[in-house]
DNA sequence: AATGAATGAGTGTTCATTCAT
DNA sequence: AATGAATGAACACTCATTCAT
């Protein structure tokens, strides 16, 4: 038999870089997770755009839920971090909310209850928990830095778990376009949220 | 048939007699939309809960992205009225508030914003506008309110538009089961929610 | 946007045949199941073999195990009520038992049990439960006909589920090549096992 | 690398020490394809079962249809050669032909039939027939013996190796769970169907 | 001698959609 | 008014195989 087109045989290719494949996936998916939520991240598509193919994701990452897991994590640590090393500066504590508020707010994202509803079905339990203990650390990370601004008396006495929640939901006008669309109005609208979360919407 | 053009009359309809069915169609539709999101139904499954088939579904809504716009126009629809009578009752703003809250945080449900990112890609241009309008409606519905709270020095002037989604972001803490779990958390939640929006985080 | 190559949309094509696509399914599959076992059965070979698309398969047998289930209780019931024509009949035992062993051997298959454990990570319990209840009736039914046979001193006392086991297991020489590989063969073969069978090895 | 070509040097090969590897790898290899088929043995099982990588298991074996093969007539061979020192040892042949039986009940396989024709569409013409060989010789050396026996008036005159496959087929109920599922069943089933064997089910 | 990285081809399964009745 | 039958496209996941080191 004669094979006229040159049938590309299964293995690795001849001549391709190594560099940090697994990296580039991780990073890639996270942005798409963030981005469009579980179900509509495909394993080929975050492939694709690493330029590799499905299942060398699959050689770094046993199942979609698992990439899931390592990828919010990644997200969730940065963020931790990101935060941490702003919130614990110095300054005033409105001031440094302020500028939590601008990096949170910086990338619109898909609202992280909903797709961890929407992810649940496919996770273990562990891998939820896991999750979860990465979330929480990061509100807890404010509502300590509230419960300290309360017992300094520069904030009203209350449950500072519930005060940071009330935060992070607030930033999440973020993903509404009618409010924020552009550089100038993230800013503002930034500025206007601590205001109210500072001094609420009654005159004082 | 429900099509993209044809315009609902407004009024109920007086002789159909078996549209129940469509009827059921719509809300078990708004129900799992509102529960699941946009992707994780399946017109199988809205079928199946109704009881008919998935054909009978085609047969009142051409596709999933007329169903989704149909049934996400419902939900707003009722949400409107609800907040309505509810917002121009009288009594205390801040306590109206407070009804508006309670009701808001009844049920869980998905983040509107990244339901409908989910939803994009299958939306038409014009269906895409028409919940956006849907959806508008309401937080314009607060926005004005707020307005004539200004007028009345009742409420810092300021961008009112922006106060009501600040207002409906902060109930989306009602997803979060960390914060709320059960009828007692949820409405102390709801009040302290309101207490902020009302007096701000810090000493006045 | 022209596109050239009219692309096929799906749904249900313009003029199909509808007659009985189930049973040619459920025919082909049996037919396949027992040629090649489990594994190397594929949805979509059996589907290609009967003319339509694997979602087609799906239609009507909602998973793998599903349709091999069927299939396998089909061939059973089949064997089952062949061999109890046969079985029933006037005549000597020992000519029925011929004509049951020349109708079991006329079509090769796979071995039961091997195939049962191929599929058995595939099936739930329910599942293996309801083929190995088929599989025993046929067993039974020599058995019952070996123990009647005993109470006429027809045959030695014993284990008559033993001995039908026993004669189904010589049975399946019909798979060797080496043995069996022509009409003549066959005939030979089934002549002479049922002559071991009644007979015995060693001299009388 | 064992290649297709290479024949094996008989004896034990002298100096290869790490040599180890390659038949750790050749016995999971055997013990994995009696006991699940072909298909379902993945090189990656085979290799993880040996602790090494699944390219260290093409680093010996160039692929599947190879390490099949060679586990295989692995096997044949140790069956043959252990057959083989019961069968031409001294004592009635019936009673050798009982040890035989134990031995070969003792543990349950898959069919070898069904496991060729499984693996049939992966094997070069050449491999089945070296298979075929290997296990040819098995039932030779029993026709060969029965052959014998009937020569010396022990068994009754007719097809020797008919009489071979017969009573390996018989054996095969050891496979059959509803009958054979302990020591003491498979020791009690080994004795009642050499007695069939050997005398027949009708009286003499 | 042995491995890590990568791939193409397939497999089971789901789902929105279409058409004839 | 409602349904049953059928489909194409996509998706998660597996596996034998290849290549560079």
């Amino acid at each position: 038999m004669v094979d006229e087109q040159e049938k590309r045989k299964p293995g690795r290719p001849k001549g391709s870089s190594t560099a940090q494949t697994m990296e580039k996936i991780l990073f890639t998916a996270s942005y798409q997770f963030m981005e469009l939520g579980f179900e509509k991240v495909s394993l080929d598509g975050v492939a694709k755009a690493c330029g590799v193919t499905k299942a060398s994701v699959y050689y770094y990452f046993n199942n979609k839920a698992i990439l899931f897991t390592e990828a919010i994590l990644f997200v969730l640590n940065m963020a931790y971090k990101s935060t941490r090393k702003i919130i614990t500066g110095s300054g005033e504590l409105k001031d440094r909310l302020l500028i939590v508020a601008e990096r949170y707010m910086a990338n619109a994202h898909v609202d992280f209850e909903t797709m961890m509803r929407e992810a649940a079905s496919g996770l273990s339990e562990e891998q939820t928990l896991t999750i979860r203990a990465g979330e929480s650390r990061l509100h807890e990370l404010l509502a300590d830095t509230f419960q300290e601004a309360m017992d300094k008396k520069e904030l009203v006495p209350g449950n500072p778990l519930l005060l940071a929640h009330a935060y992070t939901a607030m930033l999440s006008i973020r993903n509404r376009k009618q409010v924020v669309n552009d550089e100038a109005s993230l800013k503002q609208t930034a500025r206007e949220l601590v205001e109210l979360f500072w001094h609420g919407a009654a005159p004082h």
